[in-house]
Order: C-alpha cells, then sequence, then structure tokens
DNA sequence: CTGAAAGCGCTAACAT
DNA sequence: ATGTTAGCGCTTTCAG
C-alpha cells in the first residue's frame, strides 16, 4: 500500500481510501491510485484489515457431521448462498460425530475470528462457547440442540414426523413395526424413536423392545438387522428407517426377498420415486433449515440482541417407490 | 496477551512462547502463564499471528461448481478431510458455474492470503491468478482444465471412459446411440462427446448429429429429450448420458415407458444398483481425484518447485440397475 | 478533502 | 532460558 502511494504520488491513506471505496476522494486522485494499484499487481490483505479494524472478517464457520453426505451438502450448500449475497466466506469443517473434534474445530475457527458460527453439535456441552458468545461471536445451533447453552437453534420435527408415519402404518394395520437407528446418542434418533412410540401408544399398539434397533451404522448392517429381523418367529410386518443410510440398506434386503413389508423412512432422496419398492418417506426441506439458521445468525452478527429462539421446521409424508412386483 | 504476560508476571514473549508449545521455557513458567490463560479467557488471535508471520495462514481454498451436488461433496469431503490432518482450515465457495463469480471468488480467496487454492474451473481463462502464482500461492485445478495458466491438474479419463462405454455399446449391436448432455461449453462434456464419437467412428457406426442434444441441464429436461428421442421414426436403441442429473431423468421416462434401449450413464451414484432398469455406469472414484489434488498442493505448499504437473485418473465400466421385467 | 502518526495482536530477530 | 524491540499491512484518530 506503501509502494501504490507512492507511485501515485498520495499518502498511505487515500490509497487505503480508495481501495475501500470510501467517499471524500477526488476523482482525479482516485484515478492515479487506480493505475498504480494496477500496475503494481496490488492486493489488499484481508486479514491486515480485519485485524486492525477488530470485527467483520466477512466470514462465517460451517460446523457439520460429514460433508459428503447429502443432508449435510444441502445445508451447507444454502449456508453458502447465503453467505455469498453478504460477500461473506465460509468455512467449513467436519466433526464426523465426535465431540473433541468438534470442540477443537469450533476453538479454531474462533480463533480466526469468524463473524459467526452455524453448528450441528457432535458433542453435549457447549459450554466452551459461552466465553464467545459472550464476547460477541454469534452461534446458531441447527439440526440438533446445544449442550449447556442458551442459543439460537432451529431444529425440525422429529417426533410430529416420525409420529405422523408410524400413525399411518397404525392405520394401515400394522401393529409389528420394527425401528433401525443409527445411534441412540444422537438427539435426532431419540426424537424420532420417540415419536414412533407415542403412534403405537397412542394406537394401543404392543410396544415391542426386542424390535427396536440401534447401532445401524450402514446399509450393510441394516440389510443383516432387517434379515435377521424376518427370520424370527413373529416377524414385523413393517420398517421404519431413521435415516437415509439405513434406508438404502432396508430397501435392498426387503427387494432382494421380494417382502411384502411396509417400509417407513426418515429422508427423502433423490431416486426415491423409482426405487423398485414402495415406502412411505417422511420428508422436509434441508435447504430451509439452513437458511433459516444462516438467517438467524446474520440477524445476530448484525446487532440482534433479542432472546435467543429455538425453531421448528415442519416434515411432510410422501409416498413414493414403485408398487410392487 | 500483554495482560496474559502481567498476569503470570513474565514477558510478552514467554507467553508467545507457551501459546505455540515452542521450546525453551520452563515447566514453572508454562504453568504460570496456561493458569493466566485459563482465567483471563485468552484465545490467541490467528490474524494477527498470520499477519505477522508472513505466510502460512493455515487455511486452503476450495473452489467448485456446486455444493449441493454429490459429486462435489465428495470432493470437498475428502479435500476437508485432508486439509483436518493438515490443521489446515477450508474455505469452501461455488461458482455456479459463472466465471465472473468464479474470479471474484479466487480473487477474495487470495486477499484472504489463503495457503494455496483448489480449483474446479468455470471459466477458460485463469491468467489472472499468474500473479499469484508467481507470489508463491499454489494452485491446482480439478476436474477440468485451467484457461491460459500452466498449473498442476488432476483430471479423469473422460474420454477413454467414453470410449469404452460406447464400444460395449457398439459391440452388444447398438448402431444408433442418442448422447444428452449439459452444456457443449463445459470441458468434461466435450471430451466425454468425443470419447463416444471416437468409439462409433472406430466401429463404422454411423454418426448422426441429430442424436446429440446439448442443453440438458435437468432430470425433466433429460425425460422429455429421451421422449422425443424415442418418438422419431428410427428412434435410437442406446442413450448415453454424460452426467448423474441426466441419467435420473433418462431412466424414468426409460422405465415409464418400458422401453428396452440400452443406458450408458457416466457417473456412478448410491442407489444404481437398485434402479429398476439396467444400465452400465462409467465409474471412477470422485473422493481419490480430490485426495490427489489435494496432496499435490500440500507439497507445492511444502515448497516444491517442480514443473507443474497433469495427472489423469482411470474410469471403470460397471454393470448396474435390475434386470428389464 | 487529505495526510501523519499511532496501534490492532502477534512473532522474528536480536539481546541479555 | 527469557526479555526487548521493531514491524507485518492495514485503519483509526485527529490535525491540517
Amino acid at each position: 500500500m506503501a509502494d501504490v502511494a507512492a507511485r501515485a504520488g498520495v499518502s498511505l491513506k487515500t490509497v487505503s481510501r480508495v481501495v475501500n471505496d470510501a467517499p471524500h476522494v477526488q476523482p482525479e486522485l482516485a484515478e492515479r491510485v487506480l493505475a498504480a494499484v494496477a500496475e503494481l499487481g496490488f492486493r489488499r490483505n484481508h486479514l491486515a484489515s480485519s485485524l486492525r479494524s477488530g470485527q467483520a472478517t466477512a466470514t462465517i464457520g460451517l460446523l457439520i457431521e460429514e460433508i459428503a453426505n447429502p443432508f449435510y451438502a444441502t445445508i451447507a450448500g444454502a449456508a453458502a448462498e447465503m453467505a455469498r449475497q453478504r460477500d461473506t466466506m465460509l468455512i467449513i469443517a467436519s466433526s464426523e460425530e465426535d465431540p473433541a473434534r468438534e470442540q477443537q474445530l469450533l476453538r479454531d475457527m474462533c480463533a480466526r475470528r469468524v463473524d459467526g458460527l452455524l453448528v450441528v453439535p457432535a458433542g453435549h456441552d457447549h459450554s466452551f462457547l459461552r466465553a464467545e458468545v459472550e464476547l460477541g461471536t454469534p452461534v446458531v445451533f441447527l439440526d440438533r440442540p446445544a449442550g449447556k447453552l442458551r442459543a439460537d437453534t432451529v431444529l425440525l420435527d422429529n417426533r410430529g414426523g416420525a409420529r405422523a408415519g408410524v400413525r399411518r402404518l397404525v392405520e394401515a394395520g400394522h401393529r409389528r413395526v420394527a425401528v433401525l437407528l443409527d445411534s441412540i446418542g444422537v438427539y435426532t434418533m431419540r426424537e424420532r424413536l420417540d415419536g414412533a412410540q407415542d403412534a403405537l401408544v397412542e394406537a394401543g399398539a404392543p410396544y415391542d423392545n426386542r424390535l427396536v434397533r440401534d447401532g445401524v451404522r450402514d446399509p450393510a448392517a441394516a440389510g443383516r438387522v432387517v434379515a435377521e429381523l424376518l427370520d424370527q418367529p413373529d416377524p414385523p410386518t413393517a420398517f421404519f428407517s431413521l435415516n437415509n443410510r439405513i434406508t438404502l440398506g432396508v430397501i435392498e434386503e426387503l427387494y432382494r426377498r421380494g417382502s411384502d413389508a411396509a417400509l417407513l423412512a426418515f429422508d427423502d432422496f433423490d431416486l426415491a420415486r423409482l426405487v423398485p419398492y414402495p415406502l412411505t418417506v417422511i420428508a422436509y426441506d434441508a435447504g430451509e433449515l439452513a437458511r433459516a439458521a444462516t438467517e438467524l445468525l446474520f440477524r445476530r452478527i448484525d446487532g440482534d440482541r433479542s432472546w435467543p429462539h429455538t425453531v421448528v421446521h415442519p416434515t411432510e409424508l410422501v409416498a413414493r417407490g414403485l408398487p410392487n412386483r
């Protein structure tokens, strides 16, 4: 910047004004500065700028579980688009469901003085963020609530969605509904399971604990569990898959066997319509969820100091898949 | 940091040493400093640190077309994982195939003094990056080559993959192969089309320009084009879809009609096995592509000044889908 | 409307 | 092994 100033025959401050298109600069001087900038290939150092000016790094941090998962990719896409509209860059990192890693990544983002944080929490204690929040870094939680910290939160109606879905199964006459979930340690899984139980209880259907299977981490595991359940005496007549990875494995096994068990699945997916097996999907708009959270975050960044909100987004039941052979 | 130093009764530099766990600090002093850090809730300002130390913001930039697309999400996931292993943060931005936006985003990343850039290029002129590259910001191009800039590049064997796939169609007796593509302006689309034509020419099959359809932007458009082609006199007996979005629409329309046309598709996808229509997929490992590029980038960041490389990754033909009814 | 000086928070280079 | 000094590139403050 000093070089540019020398070249243009003006002071450093004038260059700064021109570069930041601040007012009160004679067009003639501005032109000389711009020429010097071009000749010298000057690029403003954003680091130095935000160091001096205190706040506003024009960067927000997004912490999710796993970027490659379509659910989180959709969230990232929506957040990125809103950030871009505000000329803000997005730092994305994956916790991989590891609370220690989550904490380290969030601390690092804070060290980089992001203007705000969008977090899909992995851990259950976010009190380590309290100091940052009080120092002025807003945090919005997404998809799951924060632990031990009061903060803005945008959630999905997991319980209501699950309940509505299972109610539909019950109305179709199903009494034995198997539930397959990833990990009971995850908030969304607990809520969805609770919703399923609500519907079962309301219908006076017997609740059989052996039909609930935790720890189904991937499609292959889901397939094995389905096989095992169907080979039992008194097998379930319906399956409720609590996430999209599980759904894939369940569909495959049910199709392979030519089973006529009903399938209810949380999370919609691109090819659901073309799956060769009828299923009911609990769908929702992940992009909308992320947009709501990002909007809330920017409002905080813009100085909104009102009491923290919690917003719950609805889900919808949709019939998918092709009729049975 | 000054406050911490005062509190611990040491100099600023000692605090700096402790915070950066540099050697030559008495354990006793280090402990006092750490205590002061905890009491005062001190957080190192990463901005100031990298401003002073010149380089090493421990940040890399990733520019892709669209985060929500599974192909780019996979790339982002792989890059993020490698970055994390080096305690490096990842800034991700989407160009949405807009060259102007690409340029603006890349410039912004440079202004933030990222240590390196990973780019899936949208535009055809990247000479604006030359100054940055010469000033020491390495750039690796991914999936598509740079325009007007010599740089490391990691590509897929688009042409070879397409050729092998179409050759298989030809060997199965197909002479009229329709090709559906997104935009001829995109490098990968051109290469794939060229590969298809290679195979057709090699087989002495007639090349019919009316069977090549450009501008198929989404699944719905793909479905319409398939319908139109099949309703022609002398319709194609095989379809070659040049990307995953197009494939969805083609499958749906072919299935809807109960058509027995063959389908070849670039890009594998999760549910391909369960699609109720037989298809051949040109598959590749997008994660591996991204890992190779990120590896190359980090080698450059670590000071590798050798001549720029271009690496081409192979593709593979895989049978997918369920047999026809 | 423009410029000089001070300093954001930290680390490199040099003392001690 | 620890401390002192200078300054990274920019913006703020205040004087002209």
